[in-house]
DNA sequence: TCATGATTGATTGTCGACAATAAGTGATTG
DNA sequence: CAATCACTTATTGTCGACAATCAATCATGA
């Protein structure tokens, strides 16, 4: 069963801007474009082989889902998330998907809610399998997230969740090679999660889906303090000759 | 003092591309552009007297924006909000607008503070003036969310309302000619919420707005039921000859 | 030696024309 | 008489070229 669908639909790439877009969606998330990298418009035109027409409206798309940043006359360049805006990023997940799974336990079928465990069953059992190896428990646990939400059955959300924010969640992950967070604990929260979705329970799903995602900010913005403890006590000093 | 501003800063139209933007994304909005209007590149491009090009450019960014739709090698035509995707809409406000609150909360200066005040006294003045018309008081109230999402201080946030949502709501209002929302009750729930803020207090800040954008989708949605019912009751037999 | 100014180079913004696709119209056939 | 097919027409997608703007470099002067 593909869980990694988009939008629905599959999108049928009938144009040429609808395909160098998909490719530079998926280069920049994928890390490879590197952020902050300036992005030319010749230059691309010449790497992927078409015009400067469709490649504008690319780029265009790109900056809609703010992956990539404009300015006018000057140029763009691939968005470098600071660790402010990742934790904005959080906040506005956790009132989004906080909302999903009040509205995914008011409207999920029972189908929805047995492949919802499937997913949580398919996605333990690898993690069992390569234990350190945190790719895919990330990826499992952003294809938990993917499905709440489009149990919410609100399109509105979807678009804004599944079209524009995961993709800047991805592409952060990439960035700050972010280590797979609270494997064993995580597991435990989604089932809670599932249990309430099951029971119909809104209120419940909700705070356990605000506690999951809050949790989670929490050890980034953790994690952040300490990186920015022990550059303070080893650059710092070599900071302070150079100026 | 001017509230109506547009991103923070005003957006120095350097290019045609975006004057173009602005220009039709106030025509949709005012409803000068009806919804349903089919767009033709051509037509736009002699009314506005520009070329291809930067209409392109301006129309990719109002389907971003979800003001009008496109399909490929088709066309492109304003959005026509049903109730169902309104009510979706109210929902996502439901839960961002109640985040900005709590962030609001924890980060507003007393300047902001006192400038939310002015705008509330300014706008319950003018509806003393002017009995019945509603238009201000809508937009007073437009104004009165929009300075709290500035107060969370939280740029993600303030995009996804502020340059997204809120014209979604604004065209909802001229499409559906929306009366102004419970006057009075909402006079007293906008102060409760600037007083929740002003002491600090997250939680009742949140709870607060989200119940007044809550009870302002029951109001819609209530109202929708009554058209409902009455078009049941009328338009129905017509329609069953008819077809 | 440093600051200021003009100049050059490259990149973006804009335009008009051509090719490809889809919808509407009319004619033809079962 | 209805349905299907071909054709016409209009609209979108794509391209290459020109103009406007910005950044960097170099020269000049204090």
């Amino acid at each position: 069963m593909n869980s990694n669908m988009q939008d629905g639909v599959l999108p049928e790439v009938r144009t040429l801007a609808e395909r160098v877009f998909n490719q530079l969606q998926d280069a920049i998330v994928r890390g490879e474009l590197a952020p902050g990298t300036k992005i030319t418009e010749p230059g691309l035109s010449k790497t992927y082989g078409i015009s400067r027409g469709p490649l504008r409206e690319a780029m265009r798309r790109l900056e809609a889902h703010r992956l990539i940043e404009r300015v006018p006359h000057v140029g763009a360049r691939v968005v470098k998330l600071s660790m402010k805006e990742l934790l904005e990023l959080f906040d506005v997940r956790e009132a989004m998907e906080s909302m999903a799974a009040r509205l995914a336990a008011r409207h999920m079928s029972s189908e929805e809610i047995a492949g919802l465990r499937e997913v949580l069953a398919f996605h333990e059992r690898q993690a069992d399998l390569q234990r350190g190896e945190a790719y895919y428990q990330r990826e499992g646990d952003l294809d938990f997230h993917y499905r709440i939400v489009l149990g919410s059955h609100n399109r509105m959300l979807m678009t804004i969740l599944c079209d524009d924010l995961y993709y800047l969640v991805r592409l952060y992950r990439t960035q700050f090679s972010a280590s797979g967070s609270r494997p064993q604990r995580a597991f435990v929260e989604h089932h809670r999660i599932v249990d309430a979705i099951e029971a119909g329970d809104e209120e419940l799903a909700e705070l356990l889906m605000r506690r999951h995602v809050s949790a989670s900010r929490e050890n980034v913005a953790e994690r952040y303090a300490e990186v920015l403890k022990q550059e303070e006590a080893t650059i710092s000093p070599i900071q302070r000759t150079t100026s």
